[in-house]
DNA sequence: ATGGTCGATCGTCGA
């Protein structure tokens, strides 16, 4: 089973990117943040004619996310108990018997601001919400735009970003409490190596420069890293004219 | 140098 994340920062400029990567790549699921785009404009026909079944949770302009799948999504959940928030950033379902949990997490701007005290506070209930998950499902995979860097591996210059946005110790901490709910971060199963990112700032020519963080994550419960055989960025899409400035992170699991 | 580039939307915000 391949299951990957890709942030596509607007599902409609990306939508060729999306449907050229499923032809080639062949992923069992694919997990999407940042559509940007309402349900009713959701692209469902062009992806069932790319032999994917869909479903998704949108807004207007920001967020939105959406679970493809060759084995039709079930059960799925939007909203989260005592979240009261509108923002589509949640999005779970079960495919194949494996619980997949799809987070955009709020980028919290920067540290001290009411966005960041957001971010955390969000944490903490997703953070309730995944436990909740894992008591009711044997096999969980939480992926998606954590727009938190694990730690300074994932940094391009960690003393530029010490304690900045997405590499904060609280921001940190916040993401080592999910993993102590029994997940492993798959990459880290496989690679010890430092520099190899999945986002990279349109700004500066960060990609050509490797400014990179790892942010996009693939978490898996602990009884699944067992079974992990391959975990991996692929950069090519970052490479495609016009692209996200996210590119898809993939972990594969030997059933 | 505290910049820069995108996307959605149409002046400006979010990332």
């Amino acid at each position: 089973m391949k299951i990957a994340s890709w942030n596509v920062n607007s599902l409609k400029v990306r939508l060729e990117h999306v449907l050229q990567w499923l032809e080639s790549a062949q992923p069992d699921v694919l997990a999407l943040q940042e559509t940007k785009m309402t349900d009713d404009v959701f692209p469902q026909t062009a992806i069932e004619a790319a032999g994917y079944q869909v479903v998704y949770a949108g807004q207007k302009t920001y967020n939105g996310v959406a679970i493809i799948a060759k084995d039709q999504p079930k059960d799925m959940i939007t909203d989260i108990p005592d979240l009261g928030d509108p923002q589509r950033r949640i999005l779970a379902a079960t495919v194949n018997d494996v619980r997949i949990i799809d987070l955009y997490v709020v980028n919290g701007s920067a540290p001290g601001t009411e966005k960041f005290t957001y971010k955390l506070n969000w944490l903490d209930k997703v953070t309730r919400f995944i436990e909740q998950q894992m008591a009711q499902f044997d096999d969980v995979v939480v992926l998606g735009d954590f727009n938190i860097a694990p730690d300074d591996r994932d940094v391009h210059d960690p003393d530029k970003w010490h304690e900045k946005i997405l590499c904060t110790t609280e921001e940190r901490q916040a993401l080592n409490r999910i993993l102590d709910l029994g997940l492993q971060d798959s990459f880290r199963l496989l690679h010890d190596d430092a520099g190899l990112f999945s986002w990279w700032d349109y700004r500066m020519n960060g990609f050509v420069r490797g400014l990179g963080l790892r942010i996009d994550l693939v978490l898996c419960s602990d009884e699944m890293s067992e079974a992990v055989t391959a975990a991996y960025i692929d950069d090519e899409p970052r490479k495609w004219e016009r692209p996200s400035d996210h590119t898809p992170v993939i972990t594969e699991f030997y059933w």
